[in-house]
DNA sequence: CGCCATCTTGACAATAGTCAAGTCGGGTGG
DNA sequence: CCACCCGACTTGACTATTGTCAAGATGGCG
């Protein structure tokens, strides 16, 4: 079975053998990480990327009051910052949420990937797109959404992510998320959001048991979320269509740059 | 005087005369657009990339009930969605909020731009990874801070985005929009937005006169706010410091690759 | 001079936060 | 195996912030 990085990176544009064997090399190097670490603490000037392979994690910014806000979540495939070292420090956290499986990743290779494979890189490319993507729904609903809409629509989100690397099953899935950390998500009180996820329960749209959560009518909470799923860019055909592939012209581009300073200077 | 997108651009990465001349002649071709008009619609594929010489704009999304949310302000300097081409469909617009004067570049010049000019393909990761902290900072702003710090908080970012290409002069700057556009922005209503600038008024933090707004006690505004400017990367030393510039190594990389593919082929 | 967008005000309602006191349930150690 | 403990969840009463509605003031511009 592939790691679910590649399965998540073939949905953004299509790899070739040589690309998947390449991403399986870079993420050989597994490290068992428990819950509520932090993998980058803010300040920090980062030093790996990171892949997550199992488990969930997120982006959190510490507040002055000793709170937290989470502003996005990582779930399996995902990678977190991998492109975080052009700026000199990190202004959030990435930490766990449950025990997770992550690959690390120096930024060199990163680099190399991005330079030798350019599906790759275009593929990641794509990725930092649909991550801003989701952090602009994201303030969208936070300032204007109610508060039930806004949990609703969030749960509609991770549905539609875990579905796209096979961690749905019959409508249900795990969020092993407590209904605090769903708070800092939503900026919203715990209080309230035990009360909103309630109401949910009572119009029987939702069911929850032990950490996992069931949708009853995905149809029903979408249409009462407001939830449209464009800004994912899931369906949009990935990296099999033949829409505008500016990395890889990038790349040419690159090569034929580098060639006409050679023809200048001669060497070689 | 150069114009301030290629000002923005070197606080960000050294740039070298040729740098500069190649984005002085991409940015050769403007235009003048009045105030409220679109430059890029939702669900349109992007054609061209726009760069703010003068004036302001926004990126905002339209919300079912007809209402709509701001999600960033673009001004003079700061280009749009550069990269939106990788994604085959806009998830949000881009409006003008006075008139702007803006250049039109077409994407497969941003693309000659990031391969000949490895320092301007940097600055131009640099502005992607800092529209998104801007981004974050406001996701946690509207989920976290009262009505009036978050107000206070936007101010105090225009203020010093400004002044990095020296639009503010003695702690006053224009800000050219209208109560319901920062409604739109804050996620507030405009009624509660006008009782806020009262009471910033009141405290004697600021003043506004015909849409330009005075600071009167900038350290007091940022205290009161707990605007702290580490996520806008404005003071951290840009292109000019030794530290890791993985877009000019993506270069050579990538010419390595080729080569690499040419030695084998044979191919001249 | 008058129009229109913008800003302002007041009264009231609704949403969400806070505080404080439980309950529940799984895991640990005796 | 059971009791306890602790984190997570739940509940109720009260408060605070912010939104809504509706009416009116202001002020630049034609």
């Amino acid at each position: 079975m592939t790691n679910l990085f590649i399965r998540k990176l073939e949905l953004r544009a299509s790899l070739s053998e040589a690309d998947r064997h390449a991403l399986e090399q870079a993420t050989a190097k597994v490290m068992q990480v428990e819950a509520n670490r932090d993998l980058i603490a803010q300040a920090d000037a980062p030093e790996h990327a990171f892949v997550i392979l199992e488990g969930f994690a997120c982006r959190y910014k510490l507040l002055p009051d000793g709170g937290r806000s989470i502003v996005a979540y990582l779930i399996p495939g995902d990678g977190c910052d991998l492109h975080a070292s052009i700026l000199p420090r990190m202004v959030h956290s990435i930490g766990t949420l449950t025990p997770c499986l992550v690959a690390r990743i120096p930024y060199q290779t990163i680099k190399e990937l991005a330079a030798y494979h350019p599906n790759i890189y275009k593929a990641l490319w794509w990725s930092v797109l649909v991550d801003e993507a989701i952090l602009l729904e994201w303030l969208v609903g936070v300032g204007r959404r109610p508060a039930d809409k806004q949990v609703a629509h969030f749960l509609c989100e991770m549905m539609v992510r875990l579905q796209a690397v096979g961690l749905v099953a019959e409508n249900s899935y795990r969020l092993p998320i407590t209904q605090s950390e769903l708070a800092d998500t939503a900026g919203l009180s715990h209080v309230h959001v035990n009360r909103v996820l309630q109401d949910l329960r009572k119009e029987r749209l939702i069911e929850q048991k032990r950490r996992g959560l069931l949708i009853l009518d995905i149809e029903r909470l979408k249409t009462f979320a407001g939830f449209v799923a464009d800004y994912l860019h899931l369906n949009t055909g990935g990296g099999h269509q033949g829409f505008y592939e500016p990395l890889t012209d990038v790349a040419k581009l690159q090569l034929k740059a580098r060639q006409g300073e050679q023809d200048q200077t001669g060497s070689a």
